[in-house]
RNA sequence: UGGGGUAUGGGGUAAUUGGCAGCCCGCCGGAUUCUGGUUCCGUCAGUCUAGGUUCGAGUCCUAGUACCCCAACCA
């Protein structure tokens, strides 16, 4: 494991010290997590997974999984699967799985209590009506003509509406609190409304829907939740949390409701709306598309959950609003991937390279045999290449060369720049675990670029070394060309060019990237060859030697996640650290 | 406009609760390397502002400033 031995500590983690040092709630430790039922989860739901979990391994407590579903127009069992999916994918297993809706029964009654103590009434007006009457900032509300109903007639009225005697949004029942309190969540909140919506698990058995702070609090104590965690946005709904917490005479210290700031970063955007808006209108493939930051789009980009567990446990839980960078959350991708990917070969923007002293299979030299124009076929050499040098277990693949061969585009200059160690004219470099070979000629196209560059090999460094000791600037990736497997590659670029995505106008669609995704494929260009992979023994013929699913490295270029549904095609999680880019961009400046 | 929350290098996050401002990302420089990757070493740089208390303040007090949240029958 990456996560670092070191118990993380935070307020919240300090709080919970102090409430079990102090013996409240027995010394128990529960947590919950409590996403509704109405879409994908995102990285920043991922945050607060690790934190509810995370926070009850930490002190020997449970944490349960409890769908919020008060609100059936939104919810689907589409997305309690998912959820559900997506928890166990990040490496989380929860003891049970509740349901708010199981609690309905329950809080229908607690209602009926707080209507007889005169502490809830129904009111007969519409949602614009009680919108106006609670006032402003700063301005005090006006009490509901409904407010002063008695007991008697409130819960014939509420027992009616559960019974379906009025339409739907003709009445609510609201809590009798304080219509000049500064905070506006205390000034009479609705606790039911009328909806006559099928429930994805309750079906048409209710027509009256608890609203999430009647809910949530009691649902808590119902589970005997003891830190009960959410995002910053509730803080001022805590004293609403607790008043409908005290109304009620329940056993024991009540669950007490602590927030943290929500997981933001540079370029993403984790609105529900804004992200749903970007499957609806095609500008991303669906849910799962690998720039989306869904949990589903992270796990086919190539995000291990080990990388975003450790990425959430390392910026850890404050009341700091911040947006982290998206460069931190990848060096964590990186961590994670150096350790467990495998390495491959692939190059991804082919060059040809012929080694003109390689023998072919009739005793001529491949230069004999090309410039004869006659059919050959070159020897075929095997290596054996380590799978990962960071992981010795991983074994190793046996890669197959000869005299035609692949290197990347970039990986040759004619006219090489200062600090360019590759390939060029007259320069020696390092075939990775092959030979050293050294450029003698090139032929141009029409264009005058590079297209098949020609090299001999020196025989006697088979392996990769001289036996005289001489060093090379650079070893080389490169591909058998006549054995290289296809592979299309799709390069992402970060979705939103802005680094807070509708900052400056107030739409994060404004700042959408328009050009997320570079794929690579042969189309258009059948002269440059495609993209490809190194073949091996192991793997049957034509196929990809990479698991559906499976991130490996590819060498000198980055991380690519085989799709898990197509085969050959390739999702760059991320690139690798590239000091040569860098210092050829500053050069260019 | 009233209430609430939050401010520590370029970004993020710690500080034994009043006692040497640490760590991560990034940047820059060097070493190692059959990946210009990895690894290792080093450099740069910070307590929102103004006062005050104190031997000593990121921490306590006073007054400001900036940003975020709250006026759904959403969660």
């Amino acid at each position: 494991m990456t996560e670092p031995n070191t118990v993380p500590s935070d307020f919240i983690a300090d709080q919970i010290s102090a409430d079990r040092a102090a013996g409240k709630y027995g010394g128990r430790v529960q947590t919950r997590f409590p996403p509704e039922p109405n879409g994908y989860l995102h990285i920043g739901h991922a945050k607060a997974i690790i934190a509810d979990f995370g926070i009850a391994e930490q002190f020997d407590g449970i944490c349960n999984l409890r769908f919020d579903d008060t609100n059936p127009d939104a919810e689907d069992v589409e997305y309690v699967e998912s959820i559900i999916d997506d928890i166990a994918w990040l490496g989380y297993h929860p003891k049970q799985v509740f349901y708010a809706s199981q609690y309905f029964e329950q809080l229908y009654r607690w209602a009926e209590e707080l209507i007889e103590r005169g502490l809830a009434y129904v009111d007969d007006q519409d949602a614009e009506t009680i919108s106006t009457q609670r006032g402003g900032f700063g301005k005090a509300g006006i009490e509901s003509p409904y407010r002063d109903r008695s007991p008697q007639e409130n819960l014939a009225l509420f027992r009616a509406m559960r019974a379906g005697q009025f339409a739907d949004g003709a009445k609510v029942l609201r809590a009798k609190i304080d219509m000049q309190s500064d905070n506006m969540s205390l000034r009479d909140p609705v606790m039911y409304r009328i909806r006559r919506t099928n429930h994805h698990r309750t079906g048409d058995q209710w027509v009256i829907y608890p609203n999430y702070d009647w809910a949530h609090g009691q649902s808590d104590a119902i589970e005997g939740v003891t830190h009960s965690m959410c995002t910053l946005e509730f803080v001022s709904h805590r004293p609403l949390y607790n008043w409908f917490l005290d109304q009620l005479d329940l056993p024991g210290d009540h669950p007490q409701q602590m927030e943290f700031a929500r997981l933001e970063l540079t370029h993403t955007v984790t609105s529900k709306r804004k992200l749903r808006q970007l499957v609806v209108d095609g500008l991303v493939d669906g849910w799962d598309d690998p720039r989306m930051p869904t949990i589903q789009g992270l796990r086919r980009r190539g995000y291990p959950a080990a990388a975003i567990r450790a990425f959430c446990e390392h910026i850890g839980l404050t009341k700091t609003n911040a947006r982290h960078r998206l460069e931190e959350l990848e060096s964590f991708v990186r961590a994670e991937l150096n350790r467990t990917a495998q390495r491959r070969m692939a190059v991804l923007k082919p060059l040809k390279l012929v080694l003109d002293d390689w023998p072919t299979t009739d005793g001529r030299t491949l230069g004999e045999a090309i410039q004869a124009g006659d059919d050959y076929q070159s020897q075929v050499e095997w290596f054996e290449l380590t799978n990962n040098p960071e992981n010795p277990g991983d074994g190793s693949r046996m890669v197959p060369f000869s005299g035609e061969l692949w290197i990347e585009r970039d990986d040759f200059a004619l006219d090489p720049p200062p600090r360019f160690f590759r390939l060029s004219p007259g320069r020696e470099v390092r075939l990775r675990g092959a030979y050293l070979v050294t450029a003698t000629s090139v032929d141009l196209d029409d264009s005058g670029q590079p297209s098949v560059v020609h090299a001999s090999f020196d025989p006697a460094s088979r392996g990769g070394n001289a036996p005289d000791g001489r060093k090379v600037k650079s070893t080389m990736h490169w591909l058998s060309a006549p054995t290289a497997v296809d592979i299309e590659a799709r390069l992402y670029d970060r979705l939103f060019s802005a680094e807070a995505p509708g900052a400056a106008s107030g739409d994060p669609m404004d700042d959408l990237n328009r050009d997320s995704v570079e794929v690579l494929t042969a189309k258009g260009e059948p002269s440059l060859g495609r993209p490809a992979l190194d073949a091996s023994l192991e793997s049957p013929a034509g196929s990809v030697q990479v698991q559906p699913g499976q991130v490996v490295q590819f060498e000198r270029l980055g991380y690519f996640a085989a799709d898990p549904r197509q085969d050959g095609l390739f999702h760059r999680t991320v690139g690798l650290r590239d000091e040569w880019a860098a210092l050829a961009k500053k050069g260019s400046n």
